[in-house]
DNA sequence: GCCCCCCTTTACGTTTACGTCAACGTCAGG
DNA sequence: CCTGACGTTGACGTAAACGTAAAGGGGGGC
């Protein structure tokens, strides 16, 4: 079984350009198998995919977003290595906590705004039908 | 009173440089106003640094961090203005509920990969005692 | 046989968000 | 008077994340 995936696939599927997805393998991102020059994707290669867009979506870099993604597939072997890797969950949890505060505040201030405007409308509208 | 700022000051205190301040000026997301040639910078300049940073945090560009601080002093005269805004405060929301979901997603993989971790360790440490 | 679509690599171009350097004015302290 | 901190504009540099164009191979349908 085991469903592979063409290039042209993917960009559909996620809506980004092939070159899109070539670049993200330069940089390390994917590393999809081959069949002679044709690249064949494997499933693990689209939800690495999926994991690479949400990064984008969170506003992460390229980087970023590949130590994001190599905590998936961790080599639990060494002591050091497994310390390492939970002192990096530990900086993106952090930081993700850090952007829901900064989202929950920046909806908060979204919807005051949007209650203002709401008011003075439904105002100038009721001042329309009056005059009317 | 209403403090006043200098750019050095902005500078330290937002851990940016006075060339990154003078760079959102020319974007137009800062309008300082000059003593001679200085800029001086009021406290709203210093809100709307606060915005920007924010929003940087979030991953949006200057020109969408541009447009979430216009929302912060609509001139509330048209109504078809007002319709626009509000158009737009709906746009933003939903990016950051969005991002919401994403975050979310994302602090639940990060628990589960750290527990796997964690275990594993504890795992290797019972091994390392009861190995003396 | 030809067209069309998918695939490949190579290479240069573009946008964003600043960094860096030059060249200069201004004002306080020693 | 000199130094040093702070400020200015202007121009060029750079890293990231792709876009785009060139030049070509391989296979399916009519």
């Amino acid at each position: 079984m085991s469903e592979t995936y063409g290039i042209a696939e993917l960009a559909r599927e996620f809506d980004v350009t092939t070159r899109t997805i070539r670049f993200y393998e330069d940089k390390g991102l994917l590393a999809p198998l081959r069949e002679g020059q044709r690249r064949v994707y494997a499933p693990r290669d689209r939800v690495r995919l999926r994991l690479i867009m949400r990064g984008k979506r969170l506003g992460f870099s390229l980087q970023e977003i590949r130590q994001l993604i190599d905590l998936y597939d961790v080599d639990p072997s060494e002591v050091t290595q497994l310390k390492y890797f939970l002192d990096k969950i530990h900086e993106h949890k952090e930081t993700l906590v850090g952007q829901q505060k900064d989202i929950a505040e920046t909806l908060a201030e979204m919807e005051r705004i949007e209650a203002q405007c709401s008011s003075l409308l439904s105002e100038k509208q009721e001042k329309r039908k009056t005059a009317n």
